[in-house]
DNA sequence: TATAAATAGGATAAAATTATCCGAAATAAA
DNA sequence: TTTATTTCGGATAATTTTATCCTATTTATA
């Protein structure tokens, strides 16, 4: 469904997230330690997500990853995903067909229709928020 | 979504499935001019779909592949996928947690049980007749 | 039985994704 | 201003997925 990049890339902005309500910047490590993902490639993940305006970055010591204490209801996972994955899983034919629409459908595009339009709602109404506060709660977790 | 091993197969199904009611076997190299693939790459998936008894093959002059006319409203898209993508589409978890579910789940596990068991149950209940009905009509394209 | 036409399958190669390493640049604090 | 800390970014490597090539095997027909 996602790519690994955006897996990491998901469960890394709650993580941040949960940090940035009480005021504390995270690193690549602690990051990479609590959603078990490797370091380095997280790293990377980090800074296409500061590229895209989701999550900040302060640079020298005392520094880390942040993300705006009143962003964080704003924030839908549907941007996360965009930012890392692109749109191919809105707009893309669950075929692979270079063009695919209501005038030349590939053979799964209607049966998809009903699949796609639910997950595009349910990416664009999840808020970061509300992935932050289950995990706090001890609801969901970021790791096995 | 899929790989495109697998959307590769199943427009190779439905291809197959059109001809296998006219009594007509094709080649590897037919059905990759007609859904628009790489010929050998697609010949590894037909061999695979073969070895999953989805589709037959018949060696030797005037053989090909073909599907038994009886069993193409019995065979059900969610078959092809397993056969090619195994089941982590159905069981996998969302953001990669080796263990997720009900008791431990991940921050979207909730939120992505609609989305999956809607596509599930589109597998479930697409039968490989109904797509090949559509590409035949001309209601649907197998290719751009 | 010989021949031509097909699939089967192993060995590689190319491309994309995932992952690692290391030095440069920035920054807060001593 | 120096130092320690931390992100940034380029280069590279490993792995997986996608794709190609070539030979062996099978089979219908002449």
């Amino acid at each position: 469904m996602f790519s690994k990049a955006c897996e990491y890339g998901i469960k890394a902005c709650i993580f941040i997230a949960i940090n940035s309500y009480e005021g504390k910047r995270v690193s690549p490590k602690e990051i990479a330690e609590e959603i078990n993902s490797p370091q380095a490639f997280t790293a990377k993940i980090l800074q296409a997500l500061v590229r895209h305006n989701i999550i900040e970055s302060v640079k020298g010591a005392y520094g880390g990853f942040e993300v705006s204490k009143n962003e964080i209801k704003h924030i839908k996972l549907a941007q996360i995903v965009k930012a890392i994955d692109g749109d191919s899983i809105y707009n893309g034919c669950g075929l692979g067909l270079e063009k695919c629409d209501e005038n030349h459908p590939c053979p799964v595009h209607d049966k998809f229709k009903g699949v796609r339009d639910e997950l595009k709602y349910m990416l664009e109404n999840t808020s970061l928020e509300e992935l932050a506060l289950n995990i706090k709660s001890g609801a969901s977790f970021l790791k096995a």
